[in-house]
DNA sequence: CGACTTTGACCTGCGC
DNA sequence: GCGCAGGTCAAAGTCG
C-alpha cells in the first residue's frame, strides 16, 4: 500500500472541561501505539483518563518516545454527589491558591485565569467546528462511497451531480481521491431527494450552527476538491436507482443507534440535553423497565433515547441514542452528541459495502469488537438497527493494551467496499479522521508532540481537514476561519 | 396552569 | 392469521 493510506491518521477526540483530545498518528514504518487508556480512573474520579502514547519504531524498537496526553470520556455518568465532591475539591484548591497571599501570585493567578478563560472559549469554538466537520465528513463520505461502489457495477466512475458541476471519482483512483474530505452534505438531517442541490448551501441555510466561517471553510474545501481531485463533467440527470440508494442510506442513517454503557446510580446519565419521557416498557429478558425519552430542546427534534439498566449488572446504565439533533447544542451536550453522531456515522460508513449492502443484512450481521481502548466499542447488526455500543464500564480492563491497536489479533474493521481503505473506529470519543496526506499527518504529529494541548490538537485536526485548501490560499488566519461557532 | 411523568391502549413489524 | 415484542400515543395524574 504505497499511496493514499500509507499514512493513516486517527484522531480520538474526546471532551472534557478543558477540551483535551488525544491524537493517534500511525504509519507503517513508525507506529505510535496506544499503550494505556484508563477511563474512570478510580483515584481522581474526574471522568478523565491518562492516555499514554508510546512511539514505536519498527527499526528501533527500543528507542521509544512517550507522549502523555490527558483524555476524558466527556461523560458525566456518575451520581450528582460525585460531581459535587469533584467541584468542591476544585473550589477548595482554588481558594487555597488565593489564600496563599503573595501579590505576585495573585497577579499571576488573574493573568492565568484570563488566559485560561480565553483558551476555554477558543476550545469551545474549535470543538464545535471540529465536531461539525467530522460529522459532515463521515456522512458525505458514506454517501459518496455508496454511489462510487454502485458505479463500479455499472461503469468506471462514480458520478455525483451538483447544480453546477458533476464530480467524478475515478474507480481506480488512489486512496487520496477516494478518501478526500468533502463537507457539503450533512446526512441524516435532511431528506432532500434531489441530492444534486448545492448541499453546502442547503446545509448552511438549514443548520443553525452554520456560520460564515463554516461556509468559508466549506468553500475552501470545495475548491480544493474541485481543483485537486474532482474534474468537472457535463451536467447529467441522476438515476432513480441512485436516488433510491441515497434515500436508503439516509433512512439507515436515521435508524443507526449508538448505545452507551456506563456505570451510574442515577436514572439517566447527564448528557447536557433536555429530555422528556414519553413512554416506558418492560422489555423481554430484563426486569428493569426501559424508558423512552425525546429531546425537548427544540421543536420536532428527532433525537430519542432509551434508558435501561443492564439485567446482568444493574449498576450499568444502557443509554441508546437515535437520530441527530436539529438544533444547536449547549457545550455540555456537545461531547455526547458529537460522540453518538460520529459513532453512528462511522458505523454506517464503515461496514456498508455499498448501497446494495444496505439491504444485505449479512454485511452487518455480526458483532465486531473494535480496538483502540480498554473501553471497547462494539458494532452489532443483530439488533433491528445497526448499533454501535460504547462500553464505558471499564469491564475490559484486563484486555492487554498492546493488542488493541493494529495488532494481528486486533479486529480492525475494514470497509469491504474498498479493500485498501481501512476504516478504523475510535470508540468512546467517537470522532475519527482519516486522511492520507503526509503533510497532515506530520502537522498533527508535530502539533501533538510539541504541545499536548487541546487547542493545538484541534488546530491540527482542523488543519487535517481543511489543510489542503490552505495550500492554495496560503496560511489561513485561524481565528478568522473558525469564527464564532460555538458561542 | 403549564410542564412533566405515568400507564394502559394502540400500532407495527416479525416469526411461526 | 395469530401472537409476541418493541415502540409510540395520549389521557390522566403529579408537581412546582
Amino acid at each position: 500500500m504505497e499511496n493514499g493510506f500509507n499514512q493513516e491518521m486517527m484522531i480520538l477526540n474526546s471532551f472534557d472541561d478543558q477540551g483535551l483530545s488525544a491524537v493517534e498518528v500511525l504509519d507503517h514504518g513508525d507506529k505510535r501505539v496506544l499503550s494505556e487508556m484508563d477511563f474512570f480512573a478510580a483515584e481522581e474520579r474526574n471522568y478523565s483518563s491518562t492516555l499514554q502514547i508510546k512511539k514505536q519504531s519498527d527499526h528501533e524498537p527500543a528507542a521509544g518516545k512517550e507522549l502523555h496526553l490527558h483524555i476524558s470520556t466527556g461523560l458525566d455518568v456518575l451520581t450528582s454527589d460525585a460531581n459535587l465532591m469533584s467541584e468542591k475539591r476544585s473550589m477548595d484548591s482554588s481558594r487555597s491558591a488565593e489564600g496563599s497571599g503573595c501579590p505576585t501570585s495573585d497577579t499571576e493567578f488573574v493573568v492565568l485565569k484570563a488566559e485560561l478563560d480565553r483558551m476555554n472559549t477558543e476550545n469551545e469554538r474549535l470543538r464545535a467546528i471540529l465536531n461539525q466537520i467530522n460529522d459532515k465528513y463521515y456522512s458525505l463520505k458514506m454517501h459518496i462511497m455508496s454511489l462510487s461502489n454502485h458505479q463500479q457495477n455499472t461503469g468506471s466512475s462514480a458520478e455525483i451531480k451538483s447544480d453546477d458541476r458533476k464530480m467524478i471519482i475515478n474507480e481506480e483512483g488512489d486512496e487520496e481521491s477516494q478518501g478526500f474530505e468533502i463537507n457539503l452534505k450533512h446526512c441524516g438531517q435532511r431528506e432532500d431527494k434531489d441530492i444534486g442541490k448545492t448541499q453546502q448551501q442547503l446545509e448552511c441555510s438549514s443548520s443553525p450552527l452554520c456560520t460564515e466561517e463554516m461556509s468559508m471553510a466549506n468553500r475552501r474545501l470545495q475548491k480544493n476538491i474541485n481543483s485537486d481531485q474532482i474534474r468537472k463533467v457535463p451536467h447529467e440527470p441522476h438515476t432513480s436507482k441512485d436516488l433510491d440508494q441515497y434515500q436508503a442510506a439516509e433512512a439507515t442513517m436515521k435508524k443507526a443507534r449508538v448505545s452507551v454503557r456506563a456505570r451510574s446510580e442515577a436514572t439517566m446519565i447527564s448528557d447536557g440535553c433536555q429530555w422528556r419521557k414519553y413512554g416506558q416498557k418492560l422489555a423481554k429478558g430484563n426486569p428493569c423497565p426501559r424508558a423512552y425519552y425525546r429531546c425537548t430542546m427544540a421543536v420536532a427534534c428527532p433525537v430519542r433515547k432509551q434508558v435501561q439498566r443492564c439485567a446482568e449488572d444493574r449498576s450499568v446504565l444502557i443509554t441508546t441514542y437515535e437520530g441527530r439533533h436539529n438544533h444547536p447544542l449547549p457545550p455540555a451536550a456537545m461531547a455526547m452528541a458529537s460522540t453518538t453522531s460520529a459513532a453512528a456515522t462511522m458505523l454506517l460508513s464503515g461496514p456498508m459495502p455499498s448501497a446494495d449492502g444496505l439491504q444485505n443484512s449479512n454485511v452487518l450481521a455480526r458483532n465486531v469488537q473494535l480496538p483502540y481502548s480498554q473501553n471497547l466499542a462494539t458494532i452489532s447488526a443483530s439488533a433491528p438497527f445497526p448499533t454501535v455500543t460504547l462500553d464505558l464500564t471499564n469491564n475490559n480492563a484486563n484486555i492487554p493494551t498492546n493488542s488493541l491497536l493494529h495488532s494481528p489479533q486486533a479486529p480492525t474493521f475494514h470497509a469491504p467496499f474498498s479493500s485498501h481503505q481501512p476504516q478504523h473506529f475510535s470508540p468512546g470519543a467517537g470522532v475519527q479522521v482519516l486522511d492520507s496526506s503526509q503533510d497532515i499527518v506530520n502537522a498533527a504529529t508535530a502539533a501533538i508532540a510539541a504541545d499536548p494541548n487541546f487547542t493545538a490538537a484541534v488546530a491540527a485536526a482542523i488543519s487535517s481537514i481543511i489543510g489542503n485548501s490552505q495550500r492554495n490560499e496560503g496560511v489561513v488566519d485561524h481565528n478568522n476561519s473558525v469564527g464564532d461557532v460555538g458561542k
